[in-house]
Parts: C-alpha cells; sequence; structure tokens
DNA sequence: AGTACCACCTGACGGC
DNA sequence: TGCCGTCAGGTGGTAC
C-alpha cells in the first residue's frame, strides 16, 4: 500500500540507480494504467530522454524528462520499481518498461492496476488536476491547523483525505492516531489546538520513523502499531488487544484502551 | 461538507 | 477438488 513514505523510498531507489542514463525505449504494457495519455505519448516523451530529477507529492512520484515534461507515477495499491539487467528479473505485472542504453531496465510493477502512469508540463499542473492539498512533510504546523480547523468530520478520514494533505492513507493514518493516542472516529471539531499539536507531531514523527525505516515494516520501532497491525494482536504500548472497526468503509486497527472512545 | 456505497482490479483465503 | 463470496485499499463517481 504504497503511501508517503513509501513513495520517498521508491524516490530514492530511482534517483540511485535510473536517473541521467540515456532512455533507448519505453514500452507501454497496459493501457489500462494511462492517466489521460496514449502509449504513443509516453513512449516518445521518454524514448532518447534522461530521467533528469524526480520529486515526490503526497502518493505521487514525478520524474522530468529532460528539462521538458514530467512523468507522472502512481502506485495505486500495489505498485513498485524494480531497476534491472537480466530479463528473468523483470517483475510479473510489469506495466511500462523503460530500457536504457546501458543495458539495464526500469519495470514500473503493478499487479492490481489501480496505479497510474500520466505526463504533465509541472508538478503544478499535476497538484492542480488532482486538487492536492500540500504534502504532509512540506506543510508547517499552522497551515496544518487551518486546514484541519472547521472540518465537521472524523479525524482519520481527514488525515487520509489527499484534497486536505497529500501523502497519508489507510495504514499510515492509523499509526499516526495510534501514536497520538487519539481514537480514529473522534470529530476533528473536537481536538483542541493542543490537541492539533499533538496529531501534527505524530504524522511527522511517523513518516520521518517510516522513511528511516525504509517504509519497511521489520524495522520499525516495537512502539509502533503497523508491525502488529492485526485483528486481537497484542497492542504493543499495554499489551491490550487490537480491535478492527470500520471507518467510512476502511478496515481500521486501533487499541480501545490506548485511544480513548470519541 | 461529509458520508455511504459502488466500481475498478487481482490474488489470497475460508466455507462448503 | 473446485467453486464462490469476501477482503485488501487508493481513487473516483454518485446519491443522499
Amino acid at each position: 500500500m504504497p503511501e508517503l513514505p513509501d513513495v520517498e523510498i521508491f524516490k530514492r531507489y530511482l534517483d540511485s540507480t535510473a536517473l541521467h542514463q540515456p532512455v533507448e525505449r519505453a514500452e507501454v504494457k497496459s493501457r489500462t494504467i494511462l492517466d489521460g495519455v496514449e502509449a504513443r505519448q509516453v513512449q516518445s516523451a521518454l524514448e532518447n530522454r534522461q530521467l533528469t530529477e524526480t520529486r515526490r507529492h503526497g502518493k505521487y512520484l514525478l520524474v522530468r524528462l529532460d528539462e521538458g515534461e514530467w512523468l507522472t507515477l502512481h502506485f495505486g495499491m500495489t505498485g513498485g520499481l524494480q531497476y534491472f539487467k537480466n530479463p528473468e528479473r523483470d517483475p510479473l505485472h510489469d506495466r511500462l518498461l523503460i530500457s536504457f542504453d546501458n543495458g539495464y531496465h526500469l519495470a514500473f510493477d503493478c499487479q492490481r492496476m489501480l496505479g497510474s502512469v500520466g505526463l504533465v508540463d509541472s508538478p503544478e499542473e499535476l497538484i492542480e488536476r488532482k486538487d492536492l492539498g500540500p504534502d504532509a512533510l512540506e506543510l508547517d504546523r499552522p497551515a496544518f491547523h487551518e486546514r484541519l480547523q472547521g472540518r465537521r468530520g472524523m479525524v482519520k478520514p481527514a488525515l487520509m483525505n489527499q484534497r486536505i494533505i497529500a501523502g497519508i492513507g489507510n495504514v499510515y493514518s492509523d499509526e499516526i492516531l495510534f501514536q497520538a493516542r487519539y481514537h480514529p472516529k473522534t470529530a476533528v471539531k473536537d481536538l483542541n489546538t493542543t490537541a492539533l499539536d499533538a496529531l501534527f507531531d505524530a504524522m511527522r514523527e511517523v513518516l520521518q520513523t517510516a522513511i528511516d525505516c525504509r517504509a519497511d515494516p521489520d524495522r520499525f520501532p516495537d512502539s509502533y502499531l503497523l508491525p502488529h497491525r492485526g485483528e486481537g494482536g497484542p497492542c504493543p504500548v499495554c499489551g491490550g488487544e487490537i480491535e478492527k472497526v470500520k471507518v467510512s468503509g476502511r478496515g481500521t486497527y486501533y487499541c480501545p484502551a490506548c485511544q480513548l472512545a470519541p
């Protein structure tokens, strides 16, 4: 489930592998993933160019092609990148394959095809087109308050709303609320300034820690919920049972003892 | 404005 | 054994 930390790791992976290599050819293997572009546009945008720069906004990865357009990658739920030389390492659900002059390939792998590939003239164009809020790690404390204050709904859907803040999904919203000790169904209007501050701190802490752990749950601190995510499992703080509920349609894990009822 | 529900999509899993 | 329903979840559409 690629959320902000996962996409940040993809960005660093691409930066350390495929950047500044002349592209020999590009092949769109599944048209389903194309977002408002034709396969030939993607191919001609890539061929005989280089990937010169990357940026991340929320769950989107943008890749600049020479000094021109930007390729946009969204990983849906099962997407990822693979850089390899041996064709045997081409991932099973390869949807876009970029081949470089040096004999290496970069595959955009996406099993469930919920991801997307597009082209924009600038990162700002993508943000505008998708109506994305500021990136969760770029946004400062006053802006966080401003974007949440006055909202009527529950805190978990607000954190997950990409128009309010970009980058947080189902898994990390649970972790942020666990670390901040707020119940996922807490009404945003019931969070006072101090509570919003605590939520902001937890958001930054969780996202940065996840990046430092290379978004690998096995590396996460013992005090994190994510590695124990599952119904009935022990809470890493109090040892009580983790419960599962639905919050606006999403499977939500929390500790009823640590995260007080709204 | 917010929520509920559906669809997209594939693969895993449990029940019978 | 195999068939079927359900679930996972990011996004986006519709209805209320």
